[in-house]
DNA sequence: GATTAGGCTTCG
């Protein structure tokens, strides 16, 4: 018989005249009828016909362990009749000795790096083939009529040499999930280690993400059948090579040993169960496993760490950055970030973005990993490895700190992203513990604090940093510095109401002086324990009287520098002069029984060039003789003390002004609003001095100078929040420059 | 059809 099956250990039964021939000696031409080359099969191809009709099998067999030629793997070709009884019975793992060959030129062996020649086996050339298999419960005449498993033998990683090809196992000590590579395939780096204690770092490539091992976690068991080894930098590397094939299995003593795998046909037996329960107990002992994994709600010691999610929302930042919006069910403790991006660029349900608005976290992803993350699926469960936490705060705010989320460029420690199949058992859990997550509970908690955060701006959910360039684009959406004399980017906050007022023209405040003027003042309230009052007549106004009430401290009247005097009968010009020398001056009328406010239309004090306005709704006025009380102390006169002892809601002075920004991406407007501190100019007096005027015209030429081209404006780094604002049943997103501090770049 | 990466944290 040309082709012997023997169950037993290699080179028994073999012919005492034949002699092993190493492959370092196989040379073309050369005599090899009394020679036998012996190796194991680690790759058999389909039996197949040649065009001529004779049968054509193909395998590749490699050179035992103890070979120290380089290359260590040859094509051997049976043809006819023996190519028909080894391509039945052979399968990998076997060991073969063909005695008898004919030696020929590798076609193909620039492409498959292995010897250069190949065996030819046919019964013509007088070969003989002799099958080693190993002890097997299935029987011979099993083996030739079904389909069995082959046999493999794996390799214990410190009997590992360069330029073989093994089939091996371990226990991941280390990986990077799979990544895009800067060539055509996504790669892996998988470090194995086995009971040898000696470790394996294995390159894995592969156009298909699914035929790269599905590792979730460090302590994983894998199985790699036919990964090429060779020598990099002093030390064994395992690669992909033509035919790699890897199984995947949870690393948790006494789980199920369920493999992952892409392929639709693998083998598995008993033997290898055993095999994975004996590295998971050894592995337990002997590799740390515990990942730096973490909840959000227990993130701060954390710098970085391996972080299971889902993925609720995503949105392109701009070409290096992506985000992504996860939860884990979890409350993050601290104030996290919220990144800014146009609402339209957002995937994903908004209003389940919005219910679990205080769960969610904003990662920003970067670089290698934005590919990755742009494929990723809403609703996706995700291990995000090697995470960063940050811990900032806003300039001027040190006390209040939030964290940032970043999943920084490159794959050092095993950085990346990797989608977990809804039947992880990681994930099952975490699905079951977001059912259970009570949201109305962490909603009442955030809005609470979020109140506090907000202050007067209510409605601002979304709190945060975001660092962004932008260009001041278009003057016309400014609320331009020549607009500063017809008051309409400086409003008036009622803050009792969160609205915005506009300040009333300087002619209406004349209009209601006039009209005041027109009815004489009562003498009868001339005079008071609390004020002296003086009445002066015009020259050619009819009948129109001022009268002058100076407020006394002590019976005494003040210097008029530290002196209040309430006017009736006054103009605007007459008022403005007098305020050029008392310090405080409050418009007045008379009735029948005493002295009383204007309209609040009109300001209640004027200050120097400061014109101090109250709320119509919400102050609740009391009667002149209030202020009595503040004259019997040392009075200094201050605005909120007048306002408070006659019953008024003062109105304050804000800045509101609209930017449109642009970061190159896009245009954005954003609100500011600023009481004094817009460059040192306050709100206040901006629209009495023609000074602070002209400097707020300087500085927005500065900001954004007239007649510019995109590209040639300044940068402005900003920090901006969002907020919700509410107009009836519409919501609306409204954005806000705040805690910014401006300064010029140095080049 | 070769190349990719070849472990060892942070620009944002």
């Amino acid at each position: 018989m040309p082709v012997q099956v023997i169950d037993g250990a290699p080179e028994t039964l073999l012919p005492s005249h034949l002699q092993k021939v190493d492959l370092k000696y196989l040379q073309w031409g050369c005599d090899q009828a009394n020679k036998y080359f012996q190796g194991t099969v680690i790759l058999s191809y389909p039996l197949t016909k040649l065009v001529n009709g004779t049968e054509f099998f193909k395998i590749v067999l490699q050179e035992s362990e103890n070979s120290c030629s380089k290359t260590s793997t040859i094509n051997v070709l049976f043809f006819g009749r023996l190519a028909d009884d080894c391509g039945k019975v052979v399968h990998q793992g076997d060991t073969m000795v063909v005695a008898g060959f004919n030696v020929a030129k590798s076609p193909s062996a620039n492409e498959d790096d292995r010897h250069c020649c190949h065996l030819e086996v046919s019964e013509d050339a007088g070969s003989a083939v002799y099958i080693y298999t190993k002890p097997s419960t299935v029987t011979a005449s099993e083996t030739a009529s079904m389909p069995v498993a082959p046999k493999y033998t794996y390799t214990p990683l410190n009997h590992l040499k360069g330029g073989t090809i093994v089939n091996l196992y371990g226990a991941v000590k280390f990986f990077k999930p799979p990544y895009v590579s800067k060539g055509t395939d996504y790669c892996s780096v998988v470090t194995i280690v086995d009971q040898s204690n000696v470790k394996l770092t294995c390159t894995l490539f592969n156009g298909n993400l699914d035929a790269l091992p599905k590792i979730y976690k460090i302590g994983d068991i894998v199985r790699f059948h036919r990964i090429k080894i060779r020598e990099y930098n002093k030390q064994m590397q395992g690669i992909t090579g033509i035919g790699f094939a890897s199984l995947t299995f949870d690393g948790t003593v006494g789980a199920p040993i369920v493999p992952r795998t892409s392929s639709k046909s693998y083998s598995f037996t008993e033997e290898e169960q055993k095999t994975i329960e004996e590295l998971r107990t050894w592995a337990a002992s002997n590799l740390s496993v515990c990942g730096p994994t973490a909840k959000l709600s227990g993130i701060q010691p954390m710098l970085f760490f391996d972080l299971t999610c889902q993925l609720v929302g995503k949105a392109e930042v701009d070409g290096s950055s992506f985000l992504l919006k996860v939860w884990d069910g979890t409350k993050c403790p601290h104030p996290s970030w919220k990144v800014l991006v146009e609402e339209s660029d957002l995937e994903g349900d908004k209003v389940l973005i919005h219910r679990l608005r205080n769960l969610i976290v904003d990662i920003l992803v970067y670089d290698n990993h934005v590919k990755l993350a742009k494929s990723l699926k809403v609703g996706s469960f995700l291990r995000i490895y090697s995470l960063h936490t940050k811990q900032a705060s806003a300039e001027n705010q040190p006390d209040v700190s939030y964290v940032e989320f970043h999943l920084h460029g490159g794959t050092c420690y095993g950085r990346g992203i990797r989608v977990l199949p809804e039947n992880n058992p990681d994930v099952k859990e975490l699905k079951a513990f977001m059912d259970s997550v009570n949201l109305t509970e962490s909603q009442n908690v955030e809005s609470m604090s979020s109140m506090e955060l907000d202050g007067i701006f209510g409605n601002l959910s979304l709190f945060g940093r975001y660092k962004i360039h932008m260009d001041l684009l278009d003057q016309k959406t400014i609320f331009t510095y020549s607009s500063i004399s017809q008051q309409k980017f400086v409003m008036q906050m009622d803050v009792c109401h969160n609205a915005w007022q506009e300040v009333p023209d300087g002619d209406d405040f004349d209009l209601i002086l006039r009209d005041c003027a027109a009815s004489a003042p009562n003498p009868e309230v001339h005079n008071s324990l609390w004020y002296d009052c003086e009445v002066w007549d015009t020259e050619n106004q009819g009948q129109r009287k001022i009268a002058v009430h100076f407020v006394k401290h002590d019976e005494l009247l003040q210097e008029p520098e530290d002196t209040l005097i309430m006017v009736q009968g006054g103009t605007l010009k007459e008022i403005r002069k007098l305020s050029r020398r008392f310090k405080c001056i409050i418009p007045v009328r008379s009735t029948k029984e005493d002295l009383e406010l204007l309209d609040l239309s009109a300001p209640f004090l004027l200050q120097g060039k400061i014109w101090h306005y109250g709320c119509k709704q919400c102050s609740n006025q009391k009667t002149i003789q209030s202020l009595s009380s503040l004259a019997e102390e040392e009075p200094s006169w201050e605005p909120t003390e007048i306002a408070r002892v006659l019953g008024i809601e003062p109105l304050q002075y804000v800045f509101v002004m609209k930017f449109t920004l642009d970061d190159g991406t896009g245009a954005l407007d954003a609100y500011l609003f600023d009481y004094e501190k817009f460059f040192q100019i306050p709100a206040s007096e901006v629209l009495t001095s023609s000074l602070l005027q002209e400097k707020m015209e300087m500085i927005m030429n500065i900001l954004c100078p007239s007649g510019t081209k995109l590209d040639d404006l300044p940068w402005l780094e900003c920090f901006i929040r969002s907020y919700n604002v509410k107009d009836g049943m519409e919501q609306q997103v409204c954005y806000q420059i705040f805690d910014t501090m401006v300064a010029e770049d140095v080049i």
